[in-house]
DNA sequence: GTGAAAGCGCTAACAA
DNA sequence: TTGTTAGCGCTTTCAC
């Protein structure tokens, strides 16, 4: 593998014996040159292996076409989900985009976005894996942002978010569908965005089912499965359930060992909907985990839009995407 | 948010009343400014919150700070290691990232491959999910490249590859050591790189150990976990086995299904033991999964170290980096 | 130690 | 329709 030399516009228009502005237009399109001029060019592009640069392009043109992704998510399954979302947009409106992970991105490595800034970005994607509220930091004040799957703590940037009450609306809905009548919900922290928004839509359901929310038969459990293992277990050896909603998939892990343990079997004698649809946990569970998806990819897709468009005009919006439904074995 | 012209160097001298030469010198620390110069410029440039324009930079000196990393592995969990690891080195080393997801690797969306062409990326890292030979795309003939966790099949570029055969050994060891005999593998199909690799290790470390191969206890199986419990289901019931080295997670999760209901209580009458340290499986299983990892952060970091040398100097080098054994519960 | 000046590859007025 | 000519923000000789 030899690197060599680029070849430039001024090295086609030599070529050519034309100027470089007319090889300019001719390869951007623009109206005026003659239609030979411009397959001449176009042809001769292609034989010397022409590519543009984007820096110079970018430098004498005013004009960016790299974004920025600032996200915790990349070491999560859903990170590939957002990324790829996000990437389609840009990419087919011809935008390039620039990735960092940070363990932490409301305190970013100041670095990444540093970088960000020096290249010039037309604006930042920040995402979070947890969906809560943000604090921006300073150096992002002069900067197009747009926040996915958060939102700003002083309400000022516009920002992409699940349709949290919705979803647990679903769920419930497919549990109410099954016939179960004795519904539990196996609950995150309150203080989690998720959990309110999950909660609201579950009991809201139920009501519209004319089916008495009780009390009771809503637990908190915090996120990992061992601790939703120990809830489910309280909660279904104290109470008569015949279908229970799990506000993400982990605790749907944890429910299941518990069932197993009370000797209930899924789906027969307990309906198990979960959240999140974590592929790996809600397809491989036996039987496989009916549950309701969080749409990273079109949040993607729909921040990096919002980041394009807020580019000019400076209107803020809040989008909110559907969860949907995902139908599998455990209903 | 308002978005402000960008203060430049031209910006600074005028104020400072000196050259942009100067400027340029003291802020890139060359010796020939005076240091109450380089203070004052420094001082100022803190000020008026200057920030260099990377791809000016890029165009005036010939140098990019860019790397591309193109990879079919941002949807899966190793996605955000390999990514931290190649940008803790590219960051530490003042460049930046520019990432491409695709489905196919070596086939790469060209338009992603183009893109990062045109903005003059330095190299480009190219990584896969599965460990395998892979051919170059044309496009990437003049860049230089080096491969993660796959390598050129003509053997013309650099690649970092995990310790397959070491990683086996460990695996078998830990339950050699946990004074098992009769071990058994369930190995992925043999036109896998891995599971060669594996295999060559498993067989080594129990020949090392005085334990005859037995042919009849290595079977092979699909990468999933269905697959994998039929395999297993066959395996245990015909044979006579206390140890069985899982040539993936996933495959141990089939494992842990069968032995369930052959009536088998792991780790009491049989030990098993996986590979990648597939963090969701793994720490979730119960008992949790020992196991072995495949390292990609440290992979990434490797690679990308790896990629900026190679940018000068031109040797072909193939790094091998270590698997290591990861003990939970199972053994 | 400092400044003038010539690019880097490209866009975009403006003239011709 | 074409070519000329300024820049874009920065690096880097080369004189002073």
């Amino acid at each position: 593998m030899e690197t060599r030399k680029p070849v430039t516009m001024s090295d086609l228009a030599r070529d050519l014996g034309i100027s470089r502005s007319a090889v300019s237009f001719a390869l951007n399109n623009e109206s005026q040159v003659s239609r030979e001029t411009r397959e001449r060019v176009i042809a001769k592009a292609a034989e010397l292996g022409y590519r543009p640069n984007a820096g110079a392009r970018a430098l004498a043109g005013q004009k960016t076409d790299l974004f920025g992704l600032v996200t915790d998510i990349v070491s999560t399954p859903f990170g590939g989900d957002l990324i790829a979302g996000a990437q389609e947009w840009f990419w087919s409106h011809g935008k390039s985009l620039l990735i960092a992970g940070t363990s932490t991105p409301e305190r970013p490595d100041a670095r990444s976005i540093e970088m960000m800034l020096e290249h010039r970005v037309g604006g930042i994607l920040l995402a979070t894996t947890w969906n809560r509220a943000i604090e921006l930091p300073s150096s992002l004040a002069h900067v197009p942002v747009v926040l996915v799957h958060c939102f700003d703590a002083r309400g000022e940037r516009p920002s992409v978010l699940p349709d949290e009450v919705e979803g647990g609306r679903a769920a419930a809905q497919m549990l109410i569908d099954a016939g179960r009548r004795r519904i539990a919900m196996i609950n995150l922290p309150p203080d989690m965005v998720a959990a309110r928004g999950r909660r609201h839509g579950f009991e809201d359901a139920l009501t519209n089912a004319g089916i008495e929310a009780d009390r009771d038969l809503i637990v908190t459990s915090g996120p990992e499965a061992d601790s939703a293992y120990l809830a489910a277990h309280d909660l279904l050896s104290r109470h008569e359930v015949d279908g229970v909603f799990c506000a993400n998939d982990r605790i749907a892990m944890g429910t299941y060992d518990a069932a197993r343990d009370l000797g209930l079997a899924i789906p027969r004698d307990l309906a198990v909907v979960g959240f999140d649809n974590q592929e790996i946990i809600a397809s491989y569970l036996r039987p496989a985990l009916s549950t309701v998806a969080l749409p990273f990819r079109e949040m993607g897709r729909r921040g990096a839009e919002l980041l394009t468009r807020t580019h000019d005009g400076d209107h803020l919006e809040q989008i909110v995407v559907p969860c949907p439904p995902i139908v599998r074995d455990s209903v």
